[in-house]
RNA sequence: GGAUGCUUAGCUCAGCGGGAGAGCAUCGCCCUUACAAGGCGGGGGUCACAGGUUCGAAACCUGUAGCAUCCACCA
């Protein structure tokens, strides 16, 4: 038996354990079925999982259940990322503090030593909240992107790559972040609108009287400068080109030259160009055959090329500069701009522009696959469609990727040096370390992450058996923030290696915000704890809130008041639950439902059940979670709780066949609401399942409720709607005459009840001391109803029955004239479909009919 | 400069071609034997604005305004 308050601590107590040590989790139990698959984002053992994660898995633990219980045999692959850049700042953060050393001192093994024991400690935590949390994933399949499989595979890939001449070892300008001293990808850098400064100098032309005027925001690059540019169509400037000018930072002498790239309008025209530290100067430097010289260091220090600057800091260069610039008579003006200025996504230090040597993908060929493939019958389909979108035009202008990182803490680059010949080897093999020194950096965390839905199941081997079952994966859930980071990537390393998309369908949900919409994080403090939260309210009460208030796509506010409110409708159904186990009795033996013997009522409530079975599954099919779990509130709210759980105890309170067919569809009705809701809440719907008699081991062992066409019955629908409207009408009436609910009326009915022992649910309903139903009509003070009439005698205040007639008038009248308009209207009559039509035609007679009678009552009143 | 999304009840949001919905808040009544973490009844919305398509538009199209977000090398 249920304890009478729901709650969510002893309910949970136990059963993750349990479902987990049964195997209920495992996939490939039944290779009958079909498979159904999918692998979990892996979470960066850098910390705690936040709000997002418990968003982002409980959609994947409802799909995952879900699918089992219609039927398919789900694998769903756990794992976790190493997160190269954000672990290995971790780390160091950890070590100065604690031990006051840097990794340098520890040199690369011992670092790494410190790295996987923070790994452990941190993959244990996680494995802690996924137990909290309730994810039915597969432990025995679990993976993390650093682990031999993996690493095998992401060598396998890059030398592949490399040999196909997509990946390669270049010079150029990349996104260099100074406080984590590594190279970034694009983008790994967050343009932001900083406020920065518009430095205006003369410019003196060698050989003249001239000067120009150059802006630049980066005073301090000016030590790199090989040239100042103009317009060539630029009539100021025209009779210059060609000339010296001298750069006023350093005094030496760079050319005046003409190119089509500058913007006559912009600042004055002239530009200067720094190759070593801006990417559109960098490319001008390759077409004159610039030098490349670089004046700032791998610190974000100038160097030996800014003469007395040397040492200081990018900034404090530009301070001093300025000024000296300016006491030499050179500095024309500042003017204040808001510039987008580039931070390093895991620092947020301001990236520097730097030329350097690193790897990269050669993303062309990759790129143009993914958007062939998206044309095609194999294309990964978006749902809500229109991320798509963001796909294609990220891989339609996509850049080559440098995958090269001076870290440590990922996957070290398969390339080695001869230490005697200099010759360079990519390769699967490990090398002699004696005869070849291997490359220092490691991978782009990334690069691993794109493999996860093939390499966790045994790729490269293709014969693999999990490969071979599983793979295409059949759904990835994720945010729409991370579709070009990984989504893409995935897309594009299947398709090459694999020929095929990594996954079906993509479900996108959006960002979990705080209360005021604000982004949570960390500077803000304004970060919820799901572990916070599932003590508050009960982990269930949590998956609840979240799933059934987000729409695909669309970012969510948490709500702790709307967590509350799941906890309050699980309380519900709770109850719901305590009261049918008490009616059934422990001796109570389940029996199918026969059409045959269903009363009113429990066609009624049977044919409400089969439309939400199939509206929930139809909802469930498309991913839409709150749809599906709407419709089944209403349901279990409005129509099983509030209506037949209440008018079951009419028939429950007598006995015989009916009080037993009433026995068996609370039985059944509950079981289902209590299946579908599963997926949701799996561990208080697994403690209300395991109470209800004749149930197997577990509620995982059930398959989730068929809908059944010949259980349907519109017209006990129909009867049921009636009496509802009585009561509703009855309760109004007491409520507007200031009686209490629960005032005692006495009740009449004419000319006969629409259904055997109507009277009785009257009575259960409006708490009436009596009821009797007559031939003849009642007279004035009657309500209304299709074929009847129902009086309340004693207590009727004839000017409220007025009142309600009037009202009723009101309502018919403008319910009559709006049907007559539409079908009056010939197009409608001609173009809408034929039921529609139908519908609208029943009820304007029924409509008329009820007006007319209540046009007679208001005239004998 | 491109792209996308949003604008619906006091608040937070669903709905996205056939009669305006939910939760919370609010007002009135009720300890009725599943549930007071409850029950019953009520109030509250020209669905941003302007055009158009349609028999029919909150929903589809076009435009306008405001608010968000993403992308982009303008020195």
């Amino acid at each position: 038996m249920l304890d009478k308050h729901y709650d969510p601590r002893t309910v949970e107590a136990g059963k993750y354990e349990k479902w987990k040590e049964n195997d209920y989790f495992k996939g490939g139990r039944d290779l009958s079925k079909k498979p159904f698959s999918m692998v979990i984002p892996p979470p960066n053992v850098t910390g705690k999982l936040h709000l997002g994660h418990a968003m982002d898995t409980t959609i994947e633990d409802i799909i995952a259940r879900y699918k089992r219980e219609v039927g398919y045999d789900v694998l769903w692959v756990p794992g976790m990322d190493h997160a190269g850049i954000a672990t290995q700042a971790k780390v160091e953060a950890k070590l100065r503090a604690e031990e006051g050393v840097s990794r340098f001192d520890l040199g690369r093994e011992g670092f790494l030593k410190k790295a996987w024991e923070w790994k452990h400690e941190y993959a244990d935590t996680i494995h802690a909240q996924w137990a909290k949390i309730g994810l039915s994933v597969d432990y025995s399949r679990e993976r993390f992107t650093l682990d031999e499989g993996l690493s095998a595979a992401v060598r396998h890939v890059f030398v592949t790559l490399y040999n196909e001449g997509l990946i390669y070892q270049g010079e150029k300008i990349i996104n260099w972040d100074p406080e984590l001293r590594t190279a970034l990808s694009n983008i790994e850098v967050i343009h932001r609108d900083d406020e920065g400064e518009f430095f205006y100098f003369q410019y003196d032309i060698v050989g003249t009287n001239e000067s120009l005027t150059v802006a630049t925001t980066r005073p301090e690059t000016m030590f790199g400068d090989t040239a100042v540019f103009v317009n060539p169509n630029d009539k100021k400037y025209k009779h210059l080109v060609g000339k010296m000018v001298i750069n006023p930072a350093n005094g030496e002498e760079i050319p005046l030259m003409a190119d089509e790239y500058v913007d006559i309008e912009f600042g004055t025209g002239a530009m200067k160009c720094t190759p070593a530290h801006d990417p559109n100067d960098f490319l001008l430097g390759k077409k004159y055959g610039f030098e490349f010289i670089k004046c700032i260091d791998e610190t974000a220090h100038m160097n030996e090329k800014a003469g007395k600057y040397q040492g200081m800091s990018r900034y404090e260069c530009r301070k001093a500069l300025v000024e000296d610039i300016k006491a030499a008579g050179k500095l024309i003006k500042i003017e204040k701009i808001t510039h987008s200025v580039g931070h390093s996504e895991r620092s947020d230090t301001v990236v520097e522009p730097m030329l350097s040597k690193q790897w990269f993908v050669r993303m062309k060929p990759l790129a143009e696959k993914v958007l062939a493939t998206q044309k095609g019958s194999d294309k990964v389909n978006f749902i809500p469609k229109r991320f798509e979108k963001v796909l294609i035009q990220w891989m339609s202008g996509v850049e080559d990727w440098c995958i090269s990182r001076q870290l440590w803490w990922g996957h070290r680059i398969p390339a080695y040096t001869n230490i005697k010949t200099g010759e360079l080897v990519v390769t699967e093999e490990a090398m002699d370390p004696t005869l070849w020194k291997q490359d220092e950096d490691v991978l782009d965390t990334w690069f691993s992450s794109a493999l996860w839905p093939f390499a966790t199941l045994g790729w490269p081997n293709e014969e693999a058996a999990d490969f071979k079952r599983y793979f295409p994966t059949s759904v990835l859930v994720t945010g729409y923030d991370i579709i070009f980071f990984w989504v893409s990537r995935m897309v594009f390393q299947s398709l090459h290696f694999t020929d095929k998309s990594p996954f079906h369908e993509v479900v996108i949900h959006g960002l979990i915000r705080d209360a005021q919409g604000r982004k949570m994080s960390k500077s803000l403090g304004n970060g919820v704890d799901p572990i916070d939260v599932i003590e508050k309210y009960g982990v269930d009460a949590l998956r609840y809130f979240i799933t059934n208030n987000t729409t695909p796509g669309m970012d969510m506010r948490y709500i702790d008041e709307k967590v509350a409110s799941a906890q309050n409708y699980l309380n519900k159904i709770w109850n719901a639950c305590r009261y049918v186990e008490g009616v059934l009795g422990e001796d109570y033996t389940p029996r199918p439902l026969n059409k045959k013997t269903l009363g009113v009522l429990d066609a009624a409530i049977v044919d409400k059940l089969m439309r939400t079975i199939k509206a929930v599954r139809a909802e469930m099919d498309k991913y839409h979670f709150s749809q599906a779990s709407s419709i089944l509130y209403n349901f279990v709210y409005d129509d099983f709780c509030s209506s037949y759980l209440e008018m079951s105890k009419v028939a429950l309170a007598k006995e015989g066949e009916e009080k037993e067919v009433t026995k068996d569809v609370l039985y059944t009705v509950m079981k289902d609401i209590i299946l579908m809701i599963y997926p949701y809440t799996p561990f208080v719907t697994e403690e209300m399942y395991l109470s209800l008699p004749a149930h197997k081991e577990s509620i995982m062992d059930e398959l989730y409720p068929e809908y059944d066409r010949t259980l349907l019955n519109k017209k006990a629908v129909e009867k049921l709607a009636i009496l509802e409207g009585m009561i509703k009408d009855i309760r109004n009436y007491k409520s507007t005459g200031g009686m209490a609910p629960n005032a005692k009326v006495k009740l009449v009915i004419s000319p006969a009840e629409p259904f055997k022992g109507y009277g009785d649910y009257l009575k259960r309903f409006t708490f009436a001391s009596s009821y009797e139903v007559k031939k003849e009509n009642l007279g004035g003070s009657s309500f209304l109803y299709p074929g009847f009439e129902m009086m309340v005698e004693e207590d009727v205040d004839p000017a409220l029955l007025k009142e309600k007639l009037l009202k009723d008038k009101e309502t018919l009248s403008f319910e009559i004239a709006r049907s007559e308009k539409m079908l009056g209207n010939p197009g409608f009559v001609a173009k809408a479909p034929k039921e529609k039509i139908e519908n609208e035609t029943q009820k304007l007679e029924k409509n008329k009919a009820l007006l007319e009678s209540v046009l007679n009552k208001l005239a004998s009143l």
